[in-house]
RNA sequence: CGACCGGGUCGGACAGCCGCGGCUGAGCCCCCAACGGGACUCAGGUGAGGAAAGUCCGGGCUCCACAGGGCAAGGAUAACGGGUAACGCCCGCCGGGGGUGACCCCAGGACAAGUGCAACAGAGAUAUACCGCCCAAAGAUUCUUUGGGCAAGGGUGAAAAGGUGGGGUAAGAGCCCACCCGGCCCAUAGAGAUAUGGGUUUUACGAUGUAAACUCUAUCCGGAGCAACGCCGUGGAGGAACAACAGGUUUGCCCGACCGUUCCGAGGAGGCGGCUGCAUUCCGUGAGCAAUUGCGGAAGUAGAUAGAUGGCUGUCAAGACAGAACCCGGCUUAUAGACCCGAUCGUAUA
RNA sequence: GCGAGAGUGUUGGAAUGGUAGACAAGCACGUUUGAGGUGCGUGUGGUUACGCCGUGUGGGUUCGAGUCCCAUCUCUCGCA
């Protein structure tokens, strides 16, 4: 990737909860500007979503999904994604859809 | 062929494109006096399980405590023999229970050291006498009362001082006899639990159940855990020095204060190590009924730290349970389907 | 990773190994009232009746387990 790399630090976690977050049915986003020119995204799937297998399965299909997309992002923020229970039955295209009209919403997307 | 039992193996496959974590090699760039360190790109190779799970046991490893031994408390285990680094695990065997059978299940020491408990029912629950049976006396006329003997029969209950038959007696009772059951003793077989056989003579073997009730006996156990522990550690805060020279601010000068400079050392965020090569797996062979083990040969099989296996397409299949986090040995639980081996029962045929 | 606790009618919550559901709330019915509220009384786990099954689930010990023991599932909490 890119300019993107993962979201690893605890504290930059609670700083972007403390945020207002947008949020539908399969997702919250959680943005807020950084000063590094990059883009750190972190993904958090709760325990309540089911075991450990399903939560991997969650977590890396919402990272595949910033990958393929990663060119429509506008570089320099701080990106956190929660995922819902209804990730789980959720195929890759809603996935997409979902994750991208939040993007657009917290305004994180290029201009076309 | 059907049903059932035991053991073992695998547990989506193949192809294409994009993508991820270690490792190895090459290229190129940056920092450094050097040793080295870091970023990027390319190539190769590698990358979750039989339970990785639950955390129910046992170890290794690290730190703390004691550094020798004993006692107490608390906890765990429990027929017998063996295996193992160790175990509460495994194997064999004994006893008990279940199944027509292959086979499966069982915390299975000691209530004859002491204490506790046994509701309701029942006369009585660890010792008794309600209905009864018998004897004697009195009243009275075949019943009642009183005193005594008995524990066979009835009834209650999970359980009422072993069972059956006979003798005996006023009526009865291991009171006596025969056989059986259990206990004890002896002999034989066995490594042992135990099994088989015999004895139980004298006044005196017959004792309820419960220890997954307290307890007793035997054996074992120091505590905490990789978020252990070791190293580095910006900033901020703390302490010491400023002896000489020099600088800035506060009023031109002096004193003083602050900034500043150097050094010290618990340590929060963060980073690095610990971090994967051995009680390893497979094959052959010797010992052993087996678990297991001796010898020889071969193989290499993750090391992340918001935590690496995904997305799309095609064919077949439709198919589960489920994701390492210091590492091993077990146990338990979840698990679609496929295959192999052995055994039993039933039916049919030869 | 280590450790602790809980699970019982519709709900909260009791119950020495001995009749399961005390007590309270809720609900239903009756009564009081012109009507409602309040008050008072009765009932309330499942099943077709005798009965049987019912304390998260499955076993075991016991004459008898909500209780004791073992395994397991779910939930809650604590420490670092």
């Amino acid at each position: 990737m890119k300019f993107s790399c993962a979201l690893k630090l605890n504290h930059v976690f609670r700083r972007l909860y403390a945020t207002s977050g947008q949020a539908n049915g399969y997702l919250v986003l959680y943005a807020r500007p950084n000063r590094l020119g990059i883009n750190r995204v972190g993904i958090t799937t709760g325990k309540k979503l089911g075991h450990a297998v399903v939560r991997n399965r969650v977590r890396r299909r919402l990272r595949e999904v910033y990958r393929l997309n990663e060119d429509r992002f506008t570089p320099g923020w701080d990106i956190v994604v929660v995922a819902r229970s209804r990730c789980i039955k959720a195929d890759f295209c809603k996935l997409t859809d979902a994750y991208l009209s939040l993007a657009e919403k917290a305004g994180i997307l290029k201009e076309q």
